[in-house]
DNA sequence: GGTGTGATCGTA
DNA sequence: ACGATCACACCA
C-alpha cells in the first residue's frame, strides 16, 4: 500500500510541544501493520504537555519505566495505559533535555472507516469513533505494544498530505487534569464535529 | 440536551 | 490511592 502524503522531517518534532502541538491538527495519523488493515484519522484535536515544568505531564517527576519513551528521542510514539483499560497515545517532540510530547486527542476518520467501527462496537455514530484520547487509539488498534514506535518508519505513521492546519484553532485548558489547568494548551479544529467535545467557550485567536 | 457513576489495574 | 477515560444510566 502506498500512504498518502508526506512524512514530516525529523526536525519537525524537535521543538517545543506548545509549538507543534497545534500544527499536527489536519496530519493524517496512519496505522498500517504489515499483516492487518490499514486504518486512519485526521488529527482534529491535540493538547501539549512538557517536560519538567509542567506538573500535569508524565515526565514532570522525571523518567520511569512507563515514561521512558518522553526522554527519548523526538519523533517517536509514547503510549500509556491509563484508567486501568484505556490506551492513550503522544507523539514525542522536544529539543533534547527536556521531554515534550503531544497527546493526539482526536481524529476524524478517513480511511478503513469499516474496520474502526468493528474495533468499536460501541461508537453508534462516525463522530463517536475516535472523539477522545483512547477512542482514537481504540479505533486505529493502537496499544502498548507500539509505545516507541519511530513516527517516521512506522508502523503507525504521521503523514502531510497538504491539509494546513487551521489559522485559528480553537484553544483551551487541557482535558481531565487536576494539576496544570491555568494553561491552555489544548488545540482543536474549529467547528470540527469529531473532537472530544464541543469547541465551543474556547477562545479562537482571529474570532473566526 | 445534560449530569453522575462504576469499571479496572499499572504506577508511584 | 489515583489517574492525560469511557460508556451507560438516568433526568430533562
Amino acid at each position: 500500500m502506498r500512504l498518502p502524503g508526506r512524512r514530516p522531517p525529523g526536525s519537525f518534532f524537535a521543538r517545543d510541544p506548545l509549538v507543534v502541538a497545534p500544527e499536527l491538527l489536519g496530519k493524517l495519523l496512519v496505522h498500517a501493520p504489515a499483516d492487518g488493515e490499514p486504518t486512519a484519522v485526521r488529527i482534529v484535536e491535540v493538547e501539549a504537555y512538557r517536560g519538567s515544568s509542567d506538573p500535569a505531564s508524565h515526565a514532570f517527576r522525571g523518567p520511569t519505566r512507563r515514561n521512558r519513551t518522553m526522554f527519548g528521542p523526538p519523533g517517536r510514539l509514547y503510549v500509556y495505559f491509563t484508567y486501568g483499560m484505556h490506551w492513550c497515545a503522544n507523539v514525542v517532540c522536544d529539543l533534547p533535555g527536556d521531554a515534550g510530547a503531544v497527546l493526539l486527542r482526536a481524529g476524524e476518520p478517513v480511511f478503513g472507516i469499516d474496520v474502526m467501527q468493528a474495533r468499536r462496537p460501541a461508537a453508534r455514530r462516525l463522530r463517536d469513533l475516535a472523539s477522545g484520547p483512547a477512542r482514537l487509539c481504540q479505533a486505529l488498534g493502537i496499544d502498548g505494544a507500539l509505545d516507541g514506535t519511530d513516527l517516521r518508519a512506522g508502523p503507525v505513521w504521521l503523514r502531510d498530505d497538504g491539509v494546513p492546519p487551521p489559522e485559528a484553532p480553537i484553544v483551551t485548558p487541557r482535558i481531565g487534569l487536576t494539576r496544570g489547568t491555568e494553561s491552555s494548551w489544548r488545540w482543536v479544529v474549529g467547528g470540527n464535529l469529531h473532537a472530544s467535545r464541543p469547541a465551543n467557550g474556547g477562545v479562537s485567536p482571529e474570532g473566526r
